[in-house]
DNA sequence: TGCAACTAACTGACCGGTCAGTTATTAAAT
DNA sequence: ATTTAATAACTGACCGGTCAGTTAGTTGCA
């Protein structure tokens, strides 16, 4: 009987404490964050948690590296799928999938976490610089390159052109999370990827042609 | 004589304690700040700052209440100078503008602290919101429509272009910040405001006439 | 000019609460 | 019976905020 039956080490728990974990860093910040509350908000006593990690540094750890891993993975499938063919269309897929991400608060939790604690821990900072940055950097060059090449984008600067895809999904992220503030007409996620695709695909400049 | 001569309350003394206070808060976060810290590093004893200020969290209160003063004002001027002449010079120059305090760690300091800190308190958050954010919306607004009735931009929808304009600036200041990631060919602020102007006004199609 | 009497500015030891991490103990499952 | 999972109670360091006391400078008075 009892739900209340004392689980028997499952091997979820070290996933339920590092998804607890990631809450309540994100709601307090690394610092302020108490480990009674991360144990509290995955079911478990304090002392439980150090079963499984020896630190609270050690969850902000491997929470950072969770994150990375995974956006290194997406950043590297969208090289090397590449998408040569359409250039277009691949970085407006690039851009809804980040819009869709930035938008739910699930997902954007870890990058956000590390926006903010990344400078106090050069080594987390360091890491994902090698492992995420330089990979979507990679990939946003490999994008532009092919665009270029099929002669539907003008070159541009990989760096800059990765500020204007990644900087307004960033800025429209911590505009939501930090100041609850959202865009008066565009309601929809799909709406913010689509004006934003066509602003940085046809500028704010009309066609003079025509 | 004497530089070590003991000043007679200047009226300085409270500004000095907050330039501390915000060195301290950006390096640590303001949970982990130590007001110890902010008070060797303005010359003083702990005593000493609480003569000034009532507790940590209204120092904090008063750094971001001057950085929100500043930066409405900035955009205020923006709006009222408006520049409906020359929307494009104006766009240019506000990019410059922003790039340029980005990139100066000095200047950027206050906004990265209220960025990272403005969730945990709620009110900070509002204020921010309806003092500088709402602000340059209008001001963004108001730029933007000056350029579709000199017929020199299309119409777009002020949250994006307020958002295009804004986070690449804050992209490229975090990025700065917090993983020490910068650009690989524009060494120079000028460089990548230029680069950025360029982007978002001509887009990234070439134009199809010629 | 010199010398108390006074006050503004500041110091640093201290108090009390909080919290990361530890340990002694208990309960379940085999 | 033993081992594993978990807890509750505990420890010690740390830090925000206080306050009794000190020092630098000022004023009034001779």
């Amino acid at each position: 009987m009892s739900t209340k039956t004392r689980r028997r080490r499952p091997e979820a728990r070290p996933d339920e404490i590092l998804d607890a974990a990631l809450s309540v860093f994100v709601e307090q910040g690394f610092t302020a964050a108490r480990v009674e509350d991360i144990a509290k908000r995955a079911g478990l006593s304090k002392g439980a948690v150090y079963l499984y990690f020896p630190s609270k540094e050690a969850m902000l750890k491997a929470l950072v590296e969770q994150s990375a891993g995974a956006l290194a993975t997406a950043a590297e499938r969208l090289v090397s799928v590449g998408a040569p063919r359409d250039p277009e269309a691949a970085l407006r897929g690039v851009i809804f999938m980040m819009i869709t991400a930035m938008t739910d608060p699930d997902i954007s939790a870890a990058p956000r976490l590390v926006l903010t604690e990344a400078h106090r821990f050069p080594d987390i900072a360091a890491h994902y610089r090698d492992r995420v940055l330089e990979t979507a950097r990679r990939a946003i060059a490999t994008l532009a390159a092919d665009g270029v090449k099929a002669g539907i984008f003008r070159p541009v600067d990989a760096d800059m052109l990765m500020r204007c895809i990644g900087g307004p999904c960033l800025g429209h992220m911590m505009l939501a999370s930090a100041f609850d503030f959202h865009p008066q007409d565009l309601k929809e996620p799909v709406d913010v990827a689509d004006a934003l695709s066509d602003l940085l695909l046809h500028g704010l400049k009309p066609r003079e042609d025509a």
